[in-house]
Parts: structure tokens; C-alpha cells; sequence
DNA sequence: CTGTATCCTTCTAGATACTG
DNA sequence: CAGTATCTAGAAGGATACAG
């Protein structure tokens, strides 16, 4: 079992540290953004979106974030074997956080592209 | 020189992995938003309001974010030497999702304290 | 006060092989 | 397909000492 997950403490009771509790594992941001958005419920799909995470670590934050009760997984025992994963109630709550990180990464996205333009055509 | 940050690479363009770019260390988060509120511009203050991160962690984080355009460093030469630190019109546009991060923080904390009454009343 | 440099330990995360 | 177990290299991060 892995179990050393890091305890932020900034002060009691920090709004931020207790978002970055639940949120802060390396991919876990990015599994939400995909389950909010329904483009990834299964093992292989989110894998596939995520290339830079191995098998190992997209299993492991999806157990991190099932302990935390925020994804739920179901696992249809037919041959192949099927699972997918779905947001909980509570973790639909996490969905603005989400959201405004989506929004401004598309911000971020625009801007840094202009910027490459104007290096380009300098 | 300590460069060795990971590059995200979900997708090419995902937006979640662009904004990781910028806020995913460790305590950057953390750091914007007192520089959000204001709470905290100084070193000795933010280290202060983050006891968990080590002087070290700190200026490591500052730097990047420094480096990153998100924030600006202000030097007075007085004695003793005093720093500040300030969000730049960059730095600014993050306001949203820390926001967001802040919100949902105080409804987790919330929930938790309640649900902690139930357990000790039960 | 606000940092930087170095050393050293702990943790992270990829590679690989294996299971239901 | 959807994972788990083990092994290992490399990165993260604390402690300490020093500098402007």
C-alpha cells in the first residue's frame, strides 16, 4: 500500500491546502477535467488522453481519488473486462475549480500562441 | 540552477496541463493567494503563513513563479533588507481559479467539520 | 531580513513482468 | 482490458551553514 501522501499545512484551516489535499496529485486535475467532460470514463481512454502518465500512476491517482470519495468506479465483469469511472456527487462539486482551470489554460494557450507569432515574425 | 520541471504533455493544448504549468508547485498556489489577499507580500510573512514549507521551498517557489512572469520581486536596499512581492497583470488573470480553489476549500472544510460532529455525537 | 549552496535522505515515478 | 508487484534511477525536499 502507498500511503504517504503529503500533508499540507500553510495554516489551520487554509482554503487553498484543502483543495490541494484533494486535488494536488500530479494527474488528478486532469482525470476530473476528463470525466466532467465525459471525453474519458474508462481505464484505456483516460490512458490514451493522458500520454505522459503511465499505466501506474493513472491507477493510482484514480485510487486516490475513489478513496477520496470523489470518482466512484464500476467494473462489468464481461470478457474483455469493462470499468469506468464517474464523478460522485461530491466530486461534481470540484467541477468550477475545473473549470476555471480550463478557462484560463485556453487563456494561457492564446496568448503564449500570439506570443510565438510575433517572435516568429520579428 | 535547479530546471528540471516536469512538462505535462495529457494532450497536446489540454488546457488543464497548461495551467499545471504555471500553478502546480508544490506551494504555488498557495503563495497567490495571500499575494491575492494580501495578507502576506514580504518573505518572513509568507513563510510565516506557510510553517509546512521550508525558507528553502519557498524561494524556490517564488523564483519560478518569478521566472514564470506571474509574479514581480521588489527590492528595497534598506537595513534590514526588506522584499515584496506582487501579483504582475499576468499574475492577475489567475485570480479565477484561485478563487474557485479558495470557494471550494471553505465548503470542503465545512462538510468535514460537520461530518466530524456527526462521528463524535454518534 | 532575505536569500543561496551543499549535502544527504526520502519519495516519486518509469520500466518491466505478471494476474484476473 | 484493467490493473498489481517489484525494482531502481533520479528528483524532491529538509537541515545546515553561509552571504549580502
Amino acid at each position: 500500500m502507498e500511503r504517504n501522501r503529503h500533508i499540507y499545512n500553510c495554516q489551520e484551516g487554509c482554503p487553498i491546502e484543502s483543495t490541494l489535499q484533494i486535488i494536488s496529485g500530479k494527474w488528478k486535475s486532469v482525470i476530473l477535467y476528463h470525466l466532467i467532460k465525459q471525453d474519458a470514463t474508462h481505464f484505456g481512454e483516460l490512458s490514451r488522453q493522458m500520454k505522459d502518465c503511465s499505466r501506474r500512476m493513472l491507477a493510482l491517482q484514480l485510487k486516490e481519488l475513489e478513496d477520496d470519495g470523489v470518482i466512484v468506479k464500476h467494473q462489468y465483469p464481461v470478457i474483455p473486462p469493462k470499468t469506468d469511472y464517474e464523478l460522485t456527487d461530491f466530486g461534481q462539486t470540484l467541477t468550477p475549480v475545473i473549470l476555471a482551470m480550463e478557462k484560463w489554460g485556453n487563456y494561457y494557450n492564446k496568448v503564449s500562441a500570439e506570443k510565438n507569432d510575433l517572435t516568429i515574425n520579428a
